[in-house]
DNA sequence: CGGTGCCTTGATTTTCATCAACACCTGTGG
DNA sequence: CCACAGGTGTTGATGAAAATCAAGGCACCG
């Protein structure tokens, strides 16, 4: 099975055009702008520039300038840091409708990790001083944005806590359901996960081996849990995967 | 050797007898005043609220309310998260003169961790409303706060890449060293660690066993890179420690 | 149809947690 | 003043979990 594209993908992307189309009611529901007129967000989306970007391809490099803050429209975003031996640990995954490479909101002028397209993905992005614009014009923008640093940061120490305490086929499970949580669909035996995952991905999550992930996904697809091809990750079984990854409550 | 407080400390604390005591120089060069006139703090420090916490107090509880943030004026306080199974994880140690708890900041209604004294300590606290007040009224307040958010989340995601790819070894290491570098005081033959720190709380930061701790204290002791007592440590070969942690340069 | 990227599985080895026992230091209260 | 309890630290023995080493298979792309 392939990963279809959308309609909004055409072949040929002409941003004028592309602007031209997209409905400001599209930013509406989005938390940082959701409290702006029409108007206003005609206004903001008229500055940004719409891009999109192949699977695999960079939207910038960890210690890069950070000149430009985005936001996901489609897709997804993998963050990936890379460590002083050259492995690669993945931080975060950004999903549709989230701001991303927000450096500048918080004073940096590197961005601290690389982001890269974890399938097709579109996404807008504005020059780095028009923040304090928005910040200071749209009420609401900087207050709803910091939420999501706030909560970002939380769930990086509650991952932080799952590497420092729980066992490897937890954190597997976990890392599986976070993905399934934030882009999965429903397909026909269960839901899965909307974009490319390699055991590779899985285990720069975790902070393990591709061995080890692959031993894993083959003993659950033995148990019914979940159902994977070259990948593709389909989870059968979710209520039992949340058991395993030993989920509070 | 016991811990010797400062001078600062006296027997009994009298808020407003502190207060007047209390130079408005002190946060003069704390970069989120650094911008204010001295008549400036002298409006914020009459708004704030100053205790003394003593050794293993809790300042304020993971779940509870964010009513207030706080300031760090002395000592050292330790952010911990207690994880579902009970273990407890150490997120991060504030030194003097940063701020914490800052939850109000990014719009959280309560404290993501546990703040907890790990030595005598002195911080001073202002009413979660306030943040907005400071933020508009005094210049560079918010800036230079939300510049401190993101060092902390920069610093986490190498703390996380850490524990997903360093062995123990490295990771105490640099446990140890972080530790150095924050609040480390010269002594006779070293850098001395200047709060307590036992076992248990080094492989709380590191995510292994005091056991497996104690065995890379004896061994290093040995070999002469530090010498440790009872909840105690100084490092006399910080050189050699960095190249066992593994560091990047 | 050849090459590259992705996946699988067995065998072996290493690392570190766990189990267990004990020593020591410090403050407390009889 | 001494006994004792609780928190802290050490060290050995054992075992389990997961990394590493090794080899090969399969899918997709040009």
């Amino acid at each position: 099975m392939r990963y279809k594209r959308p309609a909004l993908f055409l072949p040929v992307q002409i941003p004028e055009f592309f602007l031209a189309k997209l409905d400001e009611s599209l930013l509406t529901d989005l938390p940082p702008f959701s409290r702006l007129t029409r108007a206003e967000i005609r206004e903001i989306l008229d500055l940004a520039t719409p891009r999109r970007y192949d699977e695999g391809t960079a939207v910038f490099d960890e210690g890069a300038e950070a000149d430009r803050f985005f936001l996901l429209l489609d897709g997804v975003i993998r963050v990936v840091r890379t460590t002083a031996t050259g492995e690669q640990v993945i931080a975060l995954h950004i999903a549709p409708g989230q701001l991303f490479g927000i450096a500048p909101a918080l004073e940096r002028n590197t961005y601290p990790a690389t982001a890269v397209a974890a399938a097709e993905s579109l996404a807008i992005s504005w020059p780095a001083r028009l923040w304090r614009d928005f910040a200071t014009r749209y009420d609401g923008f900087a207050t709803e944005n910091y939420r999501t640093v706030g909560e970002r940061l939380g769930e990086m120490q509650t991952r932080m806590a799952d590497l420092a305490t729980k066992a490897v086929e937890q954190r597997v499970a976990g890392a599986i359901l976070r993905m399934v949580n934030q882009t999965g669909r429903k397909v026909e035996d269960g839901i899965e996960i909307a974009f490319p995952v390699t055991r590779q991905n899985i285990s720069e999550m975790t902070g393990t081996t591709l061995h080890t992930v692959s031993r894993l996904l083959s003993a659950w697809e033995k148990d019914g849990l979940v159902r994977s091809t070259r990948r593709h990750i389909v989870v059968t079984a979710p209520h039992r995967l949340v058991l395993l990854s030993g989920a509070a409550g």
